[in-house]
RNA sequence: AGAGAGAUGGCAGAGCGGUCGAAUGCGUCGGUCUUGAAAACCGAAGACUGUCACAGGUCCGGGGGUUCGAAUCCCUCUCUCUCUGCCA
């Protein structure tokens, strides 16, 4: 949520920002935040003005009562009525004004950074670099959802039968290999000193909506009516929301954590050639960092965060590119987004399997979540980033490392694995 | 699932109609002492809103009510804990 403070002393910025974001009537919206949010301040200095002359009288009578002068007492009694009804009004119409401006507010999204590029959509992001030898593959080359059935490793009409669509069934070596990238991940990310977490994978509306979630992404998330939960679409809302309600005593900043979670998308409305495979599923597996950060540290954190991811896709060989989300192709929530895409060689395609964003102090708004510095609250900056989703890995490994007598793992996989290749 | 207890400041825990934004302890931060530290002693710290700054206002789980006045009384919701049951 954007800080009202900075709406009002800062209009013309929230605008600009607002209109590289693509939101719609940004103007509009903007006029009346600053309307309601004018009415509320007028309100309730009248409210307060009224509740002080309240006290005051409710302060004489005790007084009075104390001395014994009950005619005094009831002539005042008499005297707070008038004020006791105009304060109820006045407070039923902040409260009133108040939600009007919640409401607005939780519509707007976060304002990009200012190296993020104009663009509408996904053919207007940034490649800001590109890493690795695309492969040439053999001729009998085939796409991983042909490779899964002919090594016999994932089952997708087996997950079917168990729970539908998009729940695959890794079997095999399918499986361990599954479990042996989650152990590299968690591995590497604690030598770059991130602290490991195993957080619920169910949670609350409050949480939802302090990351961001609710209410933009709603139909986007499982949800359990019986015990109003949500399922995680990502660990970054368990893990962030940790930090809900908190005041981190500025030596504890920063902090730095992973966690592996099953993570679940409903994907409402997404079909097609493109999502064939392990290309989109309703369940996977992801390896999540996040960091809260002092404002001025957040950017050269994100840095630090993308050149992890990078070395991830490096150490497994794998061809990637980065990207800068335009404006238009950025969550809701982002300042700045770095998207990571391997590649995958027998679809002829790049598959994103990392972003790592940026919050600024989005999340820390809706999440209350603060530090003191120099004797100041103020809010702190969240960040998170995939390191990594596991699904479009494993796709890419099995098509880029086909060879006519198997697929050959990643060496720095094999420890973990306890095998090299699948046959 | 059944029965009971509870929800107060960073934590623990008093208060049960006005003098309570709230005792006390621990923790935190400053100071004295010390070469330094510990101990001891002295002192200072809640959050939100609002204002140029004061003032003012709000907050004792959420909502509603009684009252001139509510942390304290009533209603209601949510959550937590304990015991019993079930179960990994």
């Amino acid at each position: 949520m954007l800080q009202l403070n900075f709406i009002r002393e800062n209009k013309d910025t929230t605008l600009a920002g607002l209109r590289k974001k693509h939101f719609a009537n940004a103007e509009t919206v903007v006029d009346q935040v600053l309307m309601l949010d004018q009415q509320r301040r007028d309100t309730q200095r009248e409210l307060d003005d009224v509740l002080s002359q309240s006290n005051a009288k409710a302060g004489q009578i005790g007084a009075l009562m104390k001395a014994g002068n009950k005619a005094a007492v009831e002539t005042a009694k008499a005297e707070t009525a008038d004020l006791k009804s105009r304060s109820k009004e006045l407070a039923d119409a902040l409260r009133q004004v108040e939600a009007d401006l919640q409401a607005i507010l939780v519509t707007i999204p976060n304002l990009p950074h200012s190296s993020v590029p104009e663009g509408r959509n996904a053919e207007d992001n940034e490649v800001i670099l590109e890493h690795g030898e695309k492969p040439t593959l053999y001729d009998k080359a085939q796409p991983h959802w042909e490779l899964i059935k002919k090594y016999d490793i994932i089952d997708f009409e087996l997950g079917v039968k168990i729970a539908g669509a998009g729940f695959p069934v890794y079997k095999g070596k399918g499986a361990r290999i599954q479990r042996a990238m989650i152990n590299f991940f968690l591995d590497e990310a604690t030598k770059a000193g991130y602290i490991e977490v195993q957080p619920p994978i169910v949670v609350n509306e409050d949480s939802g909506f302090g990351t961001g979630q609710l209410p933009d992404k709603e139909g986007q998330m499982y949800y359990i009516a019986e015990e109003k939960l949500y399922l995680i679409p990502t660990a970054e809302v368990p893990i962030t929301n940790m930090y809900r309600d908190v005041i981190l005593p500025e030596n504890q900043l920063p902090i730095k954590h992973v966690g592996y979670t099953p993570c679940f998308r409903r994907e409402a409305g997404s079909w097609g050639a493109h999502v064939r495979g392990l290309n989109r599923l309703h369940q996977f597996d992801k390896v999540e960092l996040v960091r809260i950060e002092k404002p001025e540290n957040s950017y050269a954190a994100l840095e630090e965060m993308s050149l992890h991811v990078q070395s991830l896709l490096q150490k497994l060989g794998l061809p990637y590119r980065v990207l800068r989300l335009c404006g238009g192709d950025m969550g809701f929530t982002s300042a700045l987004t770095y998207d990571m895409e391997v590649w995958s060689a027998a679809q002829q395609r790049w598959l994103e399997v990392s972003s790592v964003s940026n919050f600024e102090t989005y999340q820390a708004n809706r999440l209350k979540l603060r530090s003191k510095i120099e004797g100041k609250m103020q809010l702190m900056h969240t960040l998170n980033g995939s390191a990594l989703a596991l699904p479009r890995i494993l796709a890419s490994i099995l098509e880029n490392n086909q060879t006519p007598e198997g697929i050959q793992i990643p060496k720095i996989l094999v420890p973990y694995c306890g095998f090299d290749v699948i046959d």
